[in-house]
DNA sequence: TCTGGGGTCCTAGGACCC
DNA sequence: TCTGGGGTCCTAGGACCC
């Protein structure tokens, strides 16, 4: 069996824990640059506030119902969701983090345990714990423990449990299921399977797998097992390294000034490179974007992107650096207010499996090496970007909005909750 | 005036090999 | 007049997830 362990609107939760007057009051978590309202609170949700809402189209809701509204404050989540990790490994050792707010759990050797029971007491130890709010879902797939989690979550009943292993119950579940909220069906498959009839997940269960694999793909016929109980998505407890690595970050304001995204260009390399050398990758390609604000009606829009492939992978910043600012020369055109550059890493390999150059095979100096090493360290140590590169410059002109975030209360001494 | 950021997987089609 | 069969790799684009 396969558990699924999710914090009820995980932001807002948080906010919460530390906030205690923001019970039972709608609350809001922004995304970056506070543009769109990305956590919602149970009475927001009921307001109609859609996930993914513009924060200027919801201001007169805010106001008329006192809606609390937070910038996105991803340190404290962070630390809060490792957390919640720490305590889920006191139940099983089997463990998926699939996401901030979701961790799968295989209970593989645990067929002596009553499931439910173990798994309120886990609800039970991260409520007392950390004060957050979780839902699990058993099932035997991770497509149904989605599904058993969203009835955990609806329901709320059974200390926020809720287990389907019968076929009987799953068939009920399935029954009263729209196929758009199935994991893995989003809106463009969804409304695809309703033109040929099918509406509930049921219906998709029982469908004929060979048919839809043919015109779908093998992820439908997956699901549709899935779905009858037959686990066919992998349990990874251990995910390789990424693939690519992405930075970018929409500007507080506009701007046409080419310094400006050289900058913010650079700076997105170096944040980049950090977590390539972290993982102890070397990358060949880098892709620098660039883009207008697309939801503009006056300005003239333009975007476009190009992708520098390098001589040879690296993890050294510099060669990142040097490659962003050829490549921004050559996509940069005067006049447009940009509104967002962005930064990729792609063709990543491992650092000690690197295909050298048959004629050159010296990619990253010793010195460039121990460079990167002590700025690592430094910057470990005292704080990001404590040491940085010049390019990034000094003014930062570019950065995000974020006027109402709350404080690190968990991961800084100097923001700590005060009694 | 104001609209996020970071990922993965699959497929078709082109190009190539013997 | 008649022109095979089996395979791999790469890429762009689409779909999905949180």
């Amino acid at each position: 069996m396969i558990a699924l362990c999710d914090v009820n609107n995980f932001y807002v939760s948080c906010e919460r824990v530390f906030n205690p007057a923001l019970e039972n009051r709608p609350v809001i978590v922004l995304s970056n640059n506070d543009g769109c309202a990305v956590a919602r609170s149970n009475e927001v949700k009921d307001l109609g506030i859609k996930m993914g809402a513009p924060l200027h189209q919801i201001q007169d809701l805010i106001k008329q119902h006192n809606i609390a509204v937070f910038s996105s404050n991803y340190i404290l989540y962070g630390d809060m969701s490792h957390r919640v990790d720490d305590i889920i490994a006191l139940y099983s050792d089997q463990i998926e983090n699939y996401s901030i707010d979701e961790s799968f759990i295989r209970f593989a050797g645990f067929g002596y345990l009553d499931l439910t029971k173990h798994c309120q007491k886990l609800v039970k130890q991260i409520q007392q714990w950390l004060g957050l709010p979780v839902c699990v879902g058993i099932a035997p797939s991770k497509t149904l423990a989605k599904i058993a989690n969203h009835y955990a979550k609806s329901l709320k009943v059974n200390g926020n449990v809720l287990e389907l292993s019968s076929d009987y119950h799953i068939k009920q579940a399935l029954a009263h299921l729209p196929v758009g909220e199935i994991w893995g069906i989003g809106r463009r498959l969804s409304t695809q399977l309703n033109s040929i009839g099918i509406e509930t997940a049921l219906q998709l269960r029982e469908a004929d797998r060979k048919t839809l694999r043919k015109r779908f793909s093998v992820n439908m016929e997956r699901t549709i097992m899935e779905l009858r109980g037959v686990s066919c998505i992998e349990f990874d407890a251990d995910p390789e390294k990424k693939k690519e690595i992405v930075c970018t970050r929409s500007f507080g304001q506009k701007s046409s000034d080419y310094q400006l995204l050289k900058e913010a260009a650079a700076y997105h390399v170096s944040r980049a490179c950090v977590t390539l050398r972290q993982q102890q990758s070397v990358a060949q390609c880098l892709t620098v974007g660039i883009k207008t604000n697309p939801f503009s009606q006056r300005d003239q829009q333009y975007s476009n992107s190009i992708t520098i492939q390098l001589p040879q992978p690296s993890d050294f910043t510099g060669h990142f650096l040097a490659a962003a600012s050829h490549a921004l020369k050559r996509i940069f055109k005067p006049g447009f207010q940009y509104k967002k550059v962005g930064i990729m890493l792609s063709n990543l390999s491992d650092i000690d499996s690197v295909q050298q150059d048959l004629f050159n095979s010296q990619p990253v100096s010793n010195k460039n090496q121990h460079l990167m090493q002590v700025m690592d360290q430094i910057n470990d140590r005292y704080g990001k970007g404590k040491l940085r590169s010049g390019t990034e410059g000094f003014a930062k002109q570019w950065v995000m909005r974020s006027d109402r975030k709350s404080s690190e209360y968990t991961t800084n001494w100097e923001q700590l909750f005060k009694v």
